[in-house]
DNA sequence: ATAATTTTGAAACGTTCATTTCAAATAAAA
DNA sequence: TTTTATTTGAAATGAACGTTTCAAAATTAT
């Protein structure tokens, strides 16, 4: 009987996704994505909730793009630490925006108890990528065995937030690798 | 002849600067400002000109603050490595809302030219010091001399944008600490 | 005291904000 | 084809936004 979605919501959020990774969650209004859907606004109210619903969804849309990238990796390499420098790369909108969950916790984690808890989770579950990796890297003696692999774990997801902050204002991409070589070179 | 101005200019600066590191440039309105230096709206105009000369006159004032900071740890260290230990500890506002230029950074350097080259030229700067202790490190032996004292400062500054943004997260001091450690592992 | 000059307070500016409303258009099911 | 449920478009909502205005209050120099 009812008349159904026209819209492919996958691709509505893509598209709020470029939007709240390129401004942020405040400066992006409900008119901007407006614009840069093509949907309605009470479309979006309809199919999202809210702006705020919108702007998680997103961030989980962003999320689920990232993972779809690392199992890709993780497919088609076999050295953990190659893996590791892949993961490291920037997408070329991470490189003019940096990291979409970076920038949300700086924007909103010490605001809002939902989105926190969200990327804390997101912080769990990438530290636990970071482990097994970086535990079969010292299984197979390419990377040191000086820390744990929970510690080298924590590291790299803390140093992977400062190259995706820095890396908004290097110009060079050569000043990019040579930083992600020292940050990698703890683990040699 | 004329009444002169009644406040503390750099009171209202500090106050400025606890808000915008809390919420960010773009949450932050012109009323939180009014409420929390208790100035008058006018005054406030008449005195800083709008809320965005207001936000870089507060980037200004924090990045003053903590070079004063860093100047007294100078004074007081004469180990390098010590020294930069000492400038990765955070303070407790910084522990809650991560670092205001790196927030900075990830909220407005894509947007706006000017803040961008602010920003630029404390990354500059601040690597110019991680150089000076880094090479004053390595002349005396305690840091190592497998990578440039360039390119360590290059990799501290942006180690430090890391640990800012996920102490957000991070609950347990100790798990702050132990990557502060892996991070400054790479220079012994 | 008076004059000169600035700050102050409060109101108003026009714009934009997120969200709601609701009749008209639409499309699948009966 | 009629019924039924949903989307759509456009307008309206009231609140909040950054900024301006301006007369009144305040303060220093004359």
């Amino acid at each position: 009987m009812p008349r159904v979605e026209i819209f492919n919501r996958e691709d509505v959020l893509e598209k709020a996704v470029k939007l709240f990774h390129n401004k942020g969650y405040n400066a992006t209004s409900m008119q901007d994505l407006v614009d840069a859907t093509g949907l309605n606004r009470s479309s979006i109210y309809n199919s999202f909730g809210s702006k705020m619903e919108l702007y998680q969804q997103s961030l989980r849309a962003y999320k689920a793009q990232a993972n779809k990238y690392v199992q890709k990796v993780l497919v088609h390499n076999s050295d953990p630490l190659e893996t590791i420098r892949k993961i490291f790369a920037t997408s070329p909108d991470d490189k003019v925006n940096g990291c979409l969950l970076g920038n949300c916790t700086t924007e909103m984690a010490n605001q809002d108890i939902d989105i926190k808890n969200f990327l804390t989770n997101n912080l769990i579950s990438m530290q636990d990528l970071f482990v097994e990796l970086v535990a079969s890297g010292q299984a197979s003696g390419s990377i040191n065995g000086n820390k744990s692999a929970k510690d080298y774990a924590a590291y790299l997801f803390t140093a992977l937030q400062g190259i995706r902050v820095t890396g908004i204002l290097l110009d060079e991409q050569k000043d990019f690798e040579s930083i992600v070589d020292t940050m990698l070179s703890v683990l040699e």
